[in-house]
DNA sequence: AATTTTCAGATGACGTTGTCACCTCAACCA
DNA sequence: TGGTTGAGGTGACAACGTCATCTGAAAATT
């Protein structure tokens, strides 16, 4: 037999799990609630008693993402039998590796504050207070981002590691962002994402340890 | 007396027009054809006239984004008052600037081909030759590229210039990106998009000279 | 054990959207 | 001048997000 509790949450795991598939093949705009639902075995009304919105279903599906990055940081960071340099290197990748896999996550990580205005978000937040869900994602990115400076701070020392750590994440994030969307592929730059990432962590490394 | 050429091309530039100022106030979803239509004096129905579907729109709004990137860039670079290497710092900032001033837009530049899933997409061209809309955003991106990369040229001189425009390009890009999704707002990193910009033009060039 | 409450899920409905087929009519050309 | 063209208007359709309402079984209460 199975409990209420077991079932509901069957269903937003299935939920989730569709939502990801959807995104990975189509897309956000490819993620349709009915659709979702029929892949999960519910209809196109179930989701709503898991998630507020469809934005709310693929934050989730985003937080879950930042999770499975931060998670893998994380055991990479803890991995002793590794050299700080390698680790840091590996950290790099696994971002530009979910990003090769899964484009459209990719996306959709660097993503979820999307609709807010830089000036409106601050305000409605103000007002309403934070929200449940965006926070659950933001926490998650936090978590992700923790691990990764720490690896950061590990090759280069406390000094400016945040500021060099921030540059390797958004050059990471820049490059696959640029191979997505065939900027890269032009014969233009005679050269490659992943010299372009070899680089990038080489270089801000030289210029931390300095 | 008014052409009808002449009240067409009136016609496709109000479309642009509107389109690209919803874009800019509420992002992609919030360019309706119906509100576009409006906007340019016409109904629904009429940027069917003038454009395939939505999504050609958005492209040729994305398009005259590059162009007025790349005419930005060609003014900078054959301006002979001022040192290649400030050339440099405000060809990027150009970058950074139009990223500031219209995130959605920026959005739209490094995404016009979201839709294709990289394979499909080149069995799709293979197919279906060349389509119309796309390939003159494609040229358009391709011309503030060609700009760039001269002005990358003339500070580190022709050998990998193409690599180090690409990584200041991709980090430019990141950094930007970063910054809308309220990823650097964490003062977890104790630095700023200005900052990370300023750093990485200088830690790329010194790459550059080496 | 009987009854009430709760809540996941189903269903019908509504407004909005992109898109198309069809219509109109003024500018254009021979 | 009469036919052609093509920009724009209009009605219609399917798909979508979302909500109000209903249902039935699990859970809680007595």
């Amino acid at each position: 037999m199975v409990t209420r509790a077991e079932s509901a949450a069957a269903t937003r795991r299935a939920l989730l799990d569709a939502a990801a598939e959807l995104l990975d093949l189509g897309g956000p705009d490819a993620v349709t609630l009915r659709e979702v639902g029929a892949k999960a075995g519910v209809t196109r009304g179930a989701p709503y008693r898991h998630f507020a919105d469809k934005d709310s279903l693929l934050t989730a599906v985003a937080s879950e993402g930042w999770e499975r990055l931060a998670d893998r940081v994380h055991a990479l960071r803890t991995d002793p039998s590794r050299p700080a340099s390698e680790k840091l290197r590996d950290a790099v990748r696994a971002l530009v590796d979910l990003g090769r896999a899964q484009p459209h996550l990719h996306r959709m990580l660097f993503r979820w504050n999307d609709k807010r205005l830089g000036t409106l978000e601050r305000l409605h937040r103000q007002v309403c207070g934070p929200a449940g869900d965006p926070d659950a994602a933001d926490r998650a990115a936090g978590r992700f981002q923790e691990e990764f400076l720490a690896v950061v701070t590990a090759v280069a020392g406390e000094r400016g590691a945040g500021h060099h750590g921030a540059l390797l994440l958004a050059g990471a994030h820049g490059i696959v962002d640029m191979e997505h969307g065939g900027h890269l592929g032009a014969d233009r730059w005679r050269t490659t994402a992943d010299e372009l990432v070899g680089t990038l962590v080489r270089v801000v490394v030289e210029a931390g340890e300095r």
